[in-house]
Order: structure tokens, then C-alpha cells, then sequence
DNA sequence: TGTCTTTTTGCTATTATATAACAATAAATT
DNA sequence: AATTTATTGTTATATAATAGCAAAAAGACA
């Protein structure tokens, strides 16, 4: 999917929950859309510097927050660095991901089986989970084969 | 399991592999063990400081570095913290951490179906999985029966 | 439209987390 | 004892994220 279907499609999103898609978090959120990997917030604001040369840190982080809120974005807790989804507008959803370490690629997954699996478990232990971070570092296909 | 079992544990793989636990590892150890939850590096700097007034940032890091290395201590990704691990010695086993957002208990469970659930779905993605991070947030028996 | 309220932004400073680089010690090896 | 390797001390710096407050913009409503 390229950025501008994405961007669209989040405008789209945005409309209906009544959510303030302004200047500043539309171009973050194209920036960001046109990485193929994953991107740190301070190369980000490098980026984001070149449109808006008085952007500064919160500018970005307030940015990714309201992005993330949305859905449109995920945080990586384990590389501090950010990646658009490809499947928002079902909120909240469970996410995994599989980092390559190799060659920086993320893959994320939707299995709602394991989802349940770490719900069960974690139910098993009296626990209610209410935000699960699976990140899975490795090597992708590619490096791999290499 | 008390902080001093633990420590013995700890010395008795230390002697096995050949590693050094020296000074400076038994004393963060030691403050790790006697924490109930998990405790930010910095904190656990403050708290080593008054044991030994010199010590800096990259103290603790080293310490922690070695005692990750050694499998006796789990970083927490999502919350930039650490945590002694109960069950060390089966080196690298993979890790689920139940975190409560009220109380700041963290459950460390090991569940090798859910690990393996983990490693198919990857696989069936082409990706192989060296190492895993599954942090699981919300609400312990504890606090959700208040 | 004008007024009031809420949300967003601009801006400065600061806090929090983690590592680099290199010399000095200490321990292990020969 | 001499040499090599691992660990520590020390200073500085890199990297990541937030606090606080005033200005501006947008939304709500008479
Ligand atoms: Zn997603
Ligand atoms: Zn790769
Ligand atoms: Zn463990
Ligand atoms: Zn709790």
C-alpha cells in the first residue's frame, strides 16, 4: 500500500472519529509512511526539519503520540524507533513483530491465536492484560539465505 | 528463593562457566535480589552509591551487561528496567513478563508452548527467532480484585 | 459575529537512559 | 617475571523523552 492510499485512508478514519488530522501530524504521518523500515523520533525531526525547520522534540513525540493513539503507528520498545501500521482502523489491535536484525526489516503479524494464547496465560496467573509488546528479533528471509 | 540462595546460585554457574563475579556484579546482584519488582538503572546507580561512592553510570551498565549475559537478570524493554530472574541457570529460556501498571509487580512466567507458538508462526514467515521480548501489561490478581 | 472554552502548537529548558573512549588496575596465562 | 586479557575508573557525550508555560488556532454557542 503506498502513502498516499495510507494517508487517505487515515484521513478517512480520522473524519469519523472526529480527530484533528492537522499540518503537522499529516506530514509525520507521510514521513513515516514512506519509510520502508523502521524510524527513530530524532531522525524523524531531521526529517520533518527540511518541511519545518522550527520543529523541535516535542513537536515529533506529540506527533507519534497522536499518531499512535490513532492506531496508525506502533512504537518498537526494544529499538526506540516507530513504524506505520498497514492495518489500522481495526484499533487497538494485538501486534507482533518480527526484527531483522541484519537488515533492519519489520515484519508485523496478526495471529489472534496467539493473542489468545498470551491472554489465556496471562488469565491463568489472575492477570488482565491490556497491552501486550511482542517484538521477536532474528533474521528475516532474505538474510537468511544469504 | 532469598537473596542469598540466589547469590550462591549465581556464584556456583559463575565457577562452571568461568566468569568472574567480581565486586562490583555481587553488589548490584545482591540490590537486584533484594528488590521486589523491577528498579531502573539509575535507581539502582543512587542505591550502589552508598556503597560505593564512586560509582558512575557505566558502572551499573557493565554490572548489568554481565549479569544479562549470565541469564540472571531480565531487562524489561517497555519500561527501561531490570529485574532478577528466579529461575536462571537453563541459560537464554525465553521469557513472558507480566507487568502491572498499578503496583509494579512483574510476573515472570515460562511457557514453552507459547514460545513455540512464537517460533512457528515466525518460521512460517521465513524468520528465525534469536531472541524474544513478550511484556504483557495490565492489571495483577491483586490489584484487579480492589 | 463576538465571546468563551478546548485543543494544538511554539518554545525553552530539563530529565532520563545509555554508550564511547582511553588510561589505570587487576587477573590470568605463559 | 613478563605478557596478554579482562575489568574498572573517569570524563565526556550521545540518544531518547518530557515538563511547563505562553501563543495561536479551532470548535462551541449565544
Ligand atoms: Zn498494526
Ligand atoms: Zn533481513
Ligand atoms: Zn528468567
Ligand atoms: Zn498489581
Amino acid at each position: 500500500m503506498n502513502a498516499e492510499s495510507l494517508l487517505q485512508q487515515a484521513q478517512l478514519v480520522c473524519q469519523q472519529k472526529g480527530a484533528r488530522f492537522t499540518k503537522v501530524r499529516e506530514q509525520v504521518f507521510l514521513l513515516l509512511a514512506n519509510h520502508h523500515g523502521a524510524v527513530g523520533a530524532y531522525d524523524l525531526l531531521a526529517e520533518l526539519k527540511e518541511l519545518e525547520a522550527a520543529a523541535k522534540p516535542a513537536t515529533i513525540y506529540r506527533a507519534l503520540d497522536f499518531l499512535s493513539k490513532q492506531g496508525f503507528v506502533h512504537k518498537i520498545e526494544s529499538i526506540n524507533a516507530f513504524i506505520m501500521c498497514h492495518h489500522f482502523g481495526e484499533c487497538n489491535h494485538p501486534v507482533q513483530l518480527l526484527i531483522c536484525d541484519q537488515c533492519g526489516h519489520v515484519e508485523e503479524i496478526q495471529s489472534n491465536n496467539f493473542d489468545l494464547a498470551l491472554r489465556t496465560m496471562a488469565e491463568t496467573n489472575g492477570f488482565t492484560i491490556s497491552h501486550q509488546i511482542v517484538e521477536a528479533h532474528g533474521s528475516c528471509k532474505n538474510c537468511t539465505n544469504v
